[in-house]
DNA sequence: GTCTATATTAGGATAGAC
DNA sequence: GTCTATCCTAATATAGAC
């Protein structure tokens, strides 16, 4: 087996280090000595520790732009929902680290905001999608005011769910459940879904509580 | 008019301060300079940063506690939930330096963590009290489960509402619309409202809307 | 109560040998 | 590519005069 790159295990290791610790509190000296490396070393791959945080975020933008490219113009199914739901939270939940402390990475990062943001809309546009899909399919039944509404919702809870979950359980910080987020998520559309779809998709819901 | 002591200056203007700019962004310095004192005096009426964070969570808490403590066994009114919530969306909005990096502040001060939990718990309570009160009263139609998400959703729409609204205005910091938050309160319940209820709830919340 | 000056870290980052 | 040693800076905090 080819041993990994050590910029790779720096950037794997700074991630795991970021979403446990939270990323204001890791040093680029926790990070080398993590992984039994010298700081020196470390710096030799990154020049900067935000150089680190940037890229992380590529990674994540990378992921969830080829996430978000919601076909328009195509039947969605409940199920295809549901995973597309599921797959969002993973990748949420893989670089929480960004939403725990939003403002306070995005302030130190310029450059990382108009980024974000674009997600943040892409995001929103991908969950309008979504729905509107469903409508033509008659299987949702919304005014346009309350789909603006709930489509930002949607994109509220799929930032802070995590963030929000991990409050519960400050002191382990190690994994978190994507489960109950798609559950919620779910339950904000329920109401708007025709009778016969909401009974299906409170089952899938239900497969989403572990 | 008698002049405000130093000490409670020092409060005002660190507030404020956190809250523009993130409070792990603003140092000892920076807060006294605003003020025209320096550092020393600063320090001579707090021990530490850590001591001003937790007087003015003090404050946040004793606001929250008076607020959240919603009369069980009480008919409340539509007018009474909305006044309520408008209350509760200034609240936050005024200390949403907490907030908006949640996870650092309270890593970084342990002994706020129970007590921060314990406000999130009792806002779930409060929430649950209100949709109770308005289901006995046959405004509101909800089952069990769909009563606990929509409590939790409330729950973290009233914390993180105010951050995710500020991301959209990463520039100007100063002044946040807790109105906006009220009319996506307001659309969570919307749903399970009876009626003619509904219709009453749709009028109010609209006048959120600036 | 307030100031000036200074001590103390801690964290980010570089230099130069191997 | 990796290490050790070191520098630099910014931020917290203290000491002691006024």
């Amino acid at each position: 087996m080819p041993k990994i790159k050590t910029r790779d295990r720096i950037l794997n290791a700074s991630l795991s280090l970021f979403n446990s610790l939270g990323e204001p509190n890791v040093t680029t000296l926790l990070i080398s000595d993590e992984l039994d490396i010298s700081p020196g070393n470390l710096y030799y791959h990154f020049k900067s520790k935000g150089d680190i945080v940037e890229e992380l975020f590529t990674g994540f933008e990378a992921e969830m732009l080829d996430l978000l490219s919601v076909p328009e113009d195509v039947d969605i199914s409940l199920d295809q929902q549901s995973f597309f739901l599921h797959m969002l939270f993973e990748a949420v939940a893989r670089y929480r680290f960004l939403y725990q402390d939003l403002v306070n990475v995005l302030s130190r990062h310029e450059r990382l905001q108009l980024r974000f943001k674009r997600i943040l809309k892409k995001k929103t546009g991908a969950f309008r999608s979504i729905c509107e899909s469903l409508r033509n399919q008659s299987m949702m039944s919304i005014e346009e005011d309350d789909l603006d509404s709930l489509c930002e919702q949607l994109t509220l809870t799929a930032c802070y769910w995590s963030a929000y979950d991990t409050l519960s359980h400050l002191d382990d910080r190690e994994s978190v459940d994507p489960g109950r987020g798609v559950y919620q998520m779910m339950h904000l559309m329920l109401p708007y879904f025709a009778p016969g779809v909401q009974e299906h998709a409170k089952l899938i819901s239900q497969d989403y509580l572990m």
